[in-house]
DNA sequence: CTGAAAGCGCTTACAG
DNA sequence: CTGAAAGCGCTTACAG
């Protein structure tokens, strides 16, 4: 029995400087620094927001004051007189996905360097969920979500919270100052079907998202819309032969697509996932079907998430440049929340795809 | 050129009911109800707080008038008197991971219900990091970080503030009143390696996570202490050799289990996983060096995500039950934040793994 | 240059 | 049973 690695991982149990709780650090209040330095709350409150010319030695008192005392300003209390709460809600469809995954955590990253919080939630369909968002709690709201209803959307945008929107699908009829990004979706679905047919596939299959409600994605869904419009384009066929939609889990998209097969009698050779997700489903399904990925069927995915590096064959996929967007999506709500009023029309942002080839195409 | 696909998703563009921005909703605040009403401010908090007889009447006037103008209480307003925030916070380390994208989209299903908003944020590294967190916004904290250095845990368990901790790790030496959600990860570790044993594996490596600070786990880590633990139980070498860690990208990684291999000699029989991903990494690399798998190298993970399935051989995993672990975060620190003071030690919940089995051992 | 005071929108102890 | 009033912890217009 060796012993040797407990040197290699350091033992650390802390001991506590002051082991009793200190209470004090829920109650100091800007009183308490105004006694402790002297001087009237008023002062520390400008020293604190830095918005008033304030005495030097003054300042540094109260600036020892705080540090003295550990004070931290109560957030409530400042939003509450009209200052910011520095929370940004964050509406997504998807949490459990990587490419949420990927983009809360760049958003994280630069929100707290920038101060504020991230409030994540999913887009509850119930009535209520507007109104509670709207609490002035938030002082901006970023909508990643294909299935916020665009009434509720342009109710946000019609009072004066800062929004902005990832185009998730086609926001071009919400009016007001909002900020929209675009993230390239609809030019990389194009993308992704030219690239099948350039590969010589003519018979594609778009299989769309899997959700417990069975939702089907809106025509207006920019990556559905890229699909049909550059098959269009291409003189392919677009109809219902062409889609798998409002699956509610993986054993309903997987036997869907071998009714599509056998029942239907539709030999597709070309797989377009809406994600990565379904479209691995896909090349499994087909798989099992005893079809060759790619000598039968092409498979091409969207995210480019960890999983496509490890099928086999390893999966083409869409990347979305979620490091990009997330600063986008912070630096424009961020110019939202400081200077709303500068803007009189809806501020736009693009971002590019780009499609990171592999062997199953 | 087929069309009739466009029947299939239904063109919704909305009309909008009131097209004007309805300012009015931001503005009204108790005394326009009381005003629409008839009532006295206070009738319409004991309406809405439910916590004092009103008058029948009276109390259905005031409900009118709060759907007629469509009020909405002022979340901070009501913070700042002592009321709730409703806002918990949750602190991970792996923001991007499929296991924090399933365990917190469990976590908002069930916070929504219950009137709460979920705030993410990473585990920050720096000074500012606890004082930030602690500015009487949350009403509870869930700590879901293996970083988090355990004297800032201490300090804001000493405080009031609702705390409830994911054992990652050994959290043991934190006393006070918190929760404390045991996950299972130890006894599913040692699972691990009871499965390889049993598959007569005797020469395993643990494969640390990927950290972009080449941080490396703890001794106290439950994964790791796990391996180790049931390692030295079968007799088996438990040494430097038998992990990798302090790797900060996948490259890191790949290149580290080849030196293992060619340099250091070393012929593992057995890769057990941090996490699927990791495990994953190994798998490839393995094969990359002219093993294969099961039959030279079994390979099991840890979290059961999506991509075990999508991968050759498919990987076995220890499965979290995120679903659980959610629920019973979310009724900890509810009943931690309604009773506190009727806590007086720490409260623990106690969950299970499960080993999901599949052919890469 | 600086401080006393009003007020943000609520809740609830208190006095009728 | 009910309302006027104090106060939560801040910010800032206002008056010196």
């Amino acid at each position: 029995m060796y012993t040797g690695v407990y040197t290699l991982f350091i033992l650390h149990f802390p001991e506590f400087e002051d082991p009793m709780p200190d209470k004090t650090l829920k109650t100091i209040t800007r009183a308490d620094i105004a006694k402790e330095a002297r001087v009237s709350e008023t002062v520390v409150s400008y020293v604190i927001n830095g918005n008033r010319y304030v005495n030097g030695e003054k300042r540094q008192r109260v600036e020892e004051a705080i540090a003295k005392l550990k004070y931290r300003p109560n957030a409530m209390a400042r939003a509450l007189k009209g200052k910011k709460s520095n929370h940004i809600l964050f509406v997504a469809d998807d949490i459990q996905g990587e490419y949420f995954g990927k983009l809360i955590s760049e958003i994280d990253t630069f929100a707290y360097k920038e101060g504020y919080f991230i409030t994540l939630c999913a887009d509850h369909k119930d009535e209520d969920f507007v109104d509670r968002i709207y609490s002035r709690f938030f002082d901006g709201i970023v909508i990643g979500s294909a299935n916020f209803p665009l009434k509720q959307i342009q109710r946000l945008v019609n009072s004066d919270i800062p929004i902005v929107l990832l185009e998730i699908r086609d926001y071009s009829s919400i009016t007001g100052v909002y900020g929209l990004i675009n993230t390239g979706l609809y030019r990389g679905a194009r993308n992704c079907v030219r690239c099948l047919y350039d590969r010589g596939r003519r018979n594609l299959l778009f299989l769309d998202r899997i959700s417990k409600e069975g939702q089907r994605s809106d025509r207006d869904d920019w990556r559905l819309k890229g699909f049909f419009d550059q098959s269009l384009e291409y003189g392919l066929p677009v109809t219902e032969r062409n889609v798998i939609a409002g699956c509610r889990n993986e054993s309903e998209l997987t036997e869907a697509i071998r009714a599509k097969v056998q029942d239907e009698g539709y030999i597709f050779d070309g797989i377009f996932g809406r994600n990565d997700h379904m479209a691995l489903l896909g090349m499994e399904a087909v798989k099992t079907l005893g079809f060759a990925v790619p000598r039968d069927i092409s498979v091409i995915g969207f995210d480019n998430s960890r999983m496509c590096r490890f099928a086999s064959p390893k999966l083409s996929s869409m990347e979305i440049q979620q490091k990009s967007i997330g600063e986008a999506i912070m630096k424009m709500i961020i110019s939202l929340i400081d200077n709303r009023s500068s803007f009189t029309s809806r501020i736009e942002e693009h971002l590019e795809t780009q499609l990171i080839m592999r062997s199953s195409i």
